[in-house]
DNA sequence: GGTCGATACCTTGTACCGCAAGGTATCGAG
DNA sequence: CTCGATACCTTGCGGTACAAGGTATCGACC
């Protein structure tokens, strides 16, 4: 495995809750299945930090929940998008738009006269 | 202006850093100076941030300092990148690729089946 | 029917960093 | 000599990722 660096941390403070909110786009989702995609895409780096993200989601009715029983398992609390969440979300597509275009910018500036 | 929603705030984090680096690339800047470009880059929403930032880089010697006079105005203190910071900067811009293209794509998924 | 590993949920304590507000000092203009 | 701009810095607050640890269910195996 790579070297966890301490930036990639800081980094994915704001960026992991609206990617949360992106998965739950393509249609309901639970949180160890989160957590298994999010930590192989280098987003995510412990488990305890998912179940609080999704709780302040829910106390912000950006998602709801429902729970459900596993063919094979304990239950699971399924997550699906609110309207309020797709709104969310749009609006940080956005946001992260114009704040990876600055970074790229500043961190390779084309203009090196 | 744009409304500056909270989600802008986390995501600074961890970037804003390396790009106060990325800057001194170009030469010696001032902390006054760098509060003007990364206010307009929009990666930075007040004064109070940039100072205890620049001096954990000075504690962490990825940046000299050096005090000089101004033609007009109050001295200023002027901000060089070391080796240390130059490694630095050029892994995170390893990680930042990595990190924005998990993003991006978690974003905008290609296969829409 | 008892144990064990995997699955699945959640909580607690810590550390870190951006932000707003406020403070100090220097310089030129009026 | 006051006032605005420049230029530095500090303090208190809030939000969030992380590690570590805890609880419960299920299937498999003995």
């Amino acid at each position: 495995m790579a070297v966890e660096s301490p930036a990639l941390t800081q980094l994915r403070r704001g960026a992991l809750e609206h990617c949360v909110l992106a998965l739950l786009e393509g249609g309901e989702r639970y949180g160890y299945d989160l957590v298994a995609e999010l930590s192989e895409a280098g987003l995510l780096a412990s488990e305890g930090t998912i179940y609080p993200l999704l709780s302040r989601l829910r106390r912000d009715d950006l998602v709801a929940t429902t729970w459900r029983e596993s063919a094979s398992g304990p239950a699971r609390r399924y997550y699906a998008l609110t309207v309020k969440g797709t709104d969310a979300l749009e609006a940080f597509r956005d946001a992260w738009g114009q704040f990876s275009t600055s970074v790229q910018q500043i961190l390779h500036p084309k203009g090196t006269s």
